[in-house]
This record gives C-alpha cells, sequence and structure tokens, in this order.
DNA sequence: CAGAATCCCTCAAGATACTG
DNA sequence: CAGTATCTTGAGGGATTCTG
C-alpha cells in the first residue's frame, strides 16, 4: 500500500514542472493586490451584474482611478465583461463571467480558512512581536 | 422552494461583517507576494522541513535576503517555525507547523483552478491586448 | 552557513483635477 | 456618469557587501 503523500496532494513539483510555471503566483499576485477581492465580491453581493456607480459605492475608500483600473484588469482576464449603453449620461455596467465566477469557489477555500484560522495567526504575530 | 444563491454560496456579505473584514485581504496580500507561495511549496516538497540553503537552492532565483525575508514572516505568522542548531558553522532548519501544512489545502484549488483555466485568461488577455 | 546592512530603483496606489 | 490625466509617495524587491 502507498503512503498517503502529502505530496500527492499538492503537488507542489507538478507546478514547476508546468509549462507556465509563474502561473500560480500571477494569479495570486492580481487576486492579492489591493482592491481586487473587494471588488469582485462586492459586484457578485450585488448580483454579478452592476454599473460603475453602483461598485464605487459597494467599495467602501476606493477611488475612482483605482476602481477603473481594478476593473480593466479583470476585463482584459476575461473575469468580468463591460458593457457600454450608448445613453445620456452614460451607463456602464460590468457583468462576472462564468470564468470570473468559476474563481469565487476556490476563493471561499481561503475565505473558510481565514476564518478558520486568523485569530491563530493573530496570536502567533503578537508572540513574535514581542520579542 | 428557495433559490439556490450564489450568496449562500460565497458570502461575500459575511466576509464584511466580520470582526476583521481585512483578513482575506491581507491573507491575499501575503500569499501573492513575489516568493511566498514557491518558499511554502518548496518547503513542502522538501519534506516540510529544511534549512536556509537547502530552500536557496530549491527556489531558483530569491536571494538571500528575500528568502531571509519571506521566512520571517511566515515564522511572523506561525506558519512555519525556525529552529537554530549551536553548532559552526551554524545550522537552521525550518519546518512547516500544523498551522502552515493547514494552508496548503485551500491553496491547492488556487492551483487547480489556475491548472483549468488559465490558458483561458491567457486567450482572453491576447484578444484584449489585440484591441 | 545564515544571515544583516546598505543603497538603489521600480511600480502600486493615493490625491487631485479635469472631461466627453 | 464614468471615467482619464498628472503628480507624488511609500513599500517591495534587486544587487552588493559585510559578519558572527
Amino acid at each position: 500500500m502507498e503512503k498517503p503523500s502529502r505530496i500527492r496532494q499538492l503537488d507542489p513539483a507538478a507546478i514547476c514542472r508546468s509549462s507556465d510555471p509563474m502561473a500560480v503566483r500571477e494569479l495570486l499576485t492580481k487576486v492579492g493586490d489591493k482592491w481586487t477581492i473587494f471588488v469582485v465580491l462586492s459586484l457578485d453581493l450585488l448580483g454579478g451584474r452592476a454599473r460603475f456607480s453602483e461598485l464605487e459605492r459597494a467599495v467602501p475608500g476606493i477611488s475612482q482611478r483605482m476602481l477603473s483600473s481594478t476593473l480593466k484588469n479583470l476585463e482584459r482576464d476575461g473575469l468580468v465583461v463591460r458593457e457600454v449603453f450608448p445613453e445620456v449620461p452614460p451607463r456602464v455596467e460590468y457583468e462576472m463571467t462564468g470564468l470570473g465566477r468559476s474563481l469565487l469557489l476556490p476563493t471561499q477555500g481561503l475565505v473558510d480558512w481565514t476564518k478558520a484560522n486568523w485569530e491563530e495567526v493573530r496570536r502567533a504575530q503578537s508572540k513574535y512581536d514581542a520579542k
């Protein structure tokens, strides 16, 4: 009987062997930036579709510049689509794609981990800082 | 019958309501930095315990400064422990904690998503950039 | 061997102002 | 309303040198 290897579970070697070994880190860098996760979660919370000003209100503290930039990146990655309505005043709506929604599930894994373990992380930090 | 709500699945409202609404983003910022994921995965690949120079070799391109800094952060967060052996020449070993190992599982969710969808992201980027 | 110290540079992000 | 343009700052990270 084979031992239930930790490596089989995570397979980090496969990550390093993959055709694009940086993909995972690239993803995490994107998702880990200042506003992306808040914009994505807010967009989902708003029903998966919202206009610029709605998102601006839904994400407290974000500037127009950063919201615009974040949405542009999300659109570029195919995670949201941008729809412009030829009206006056202008209306632009952003909607999550299937790809974007599919990213919500693994994100949930991190959310759950954080909920379960953040206090322990905080305690470790306090203990470390006490030295 | 209730509609199977997307919100119930992800519950972003709960994130915003949580006692520390920034925790998830903080975590993602940490994990999303330049070297953390490579160090964590390499440490796991090396059996969950390794010394400084082993990690240096296992993570191509990392400098001593960044490896030291990354390990210090991981130690501060309670994800690895640092053990110093009073020898000459000095020997220092780093070992993943249970908390650190527990983070590998949700990370795997992101790894899987990336494997499954990165090509589509790349295609979206190319299409976007073509404009 | 396992770092710490120092210097330098780039870029993410904030502040503010302007516009079709 | 939905952005863009410009300027500025601070933190992350690279290169190099030094040391217990």
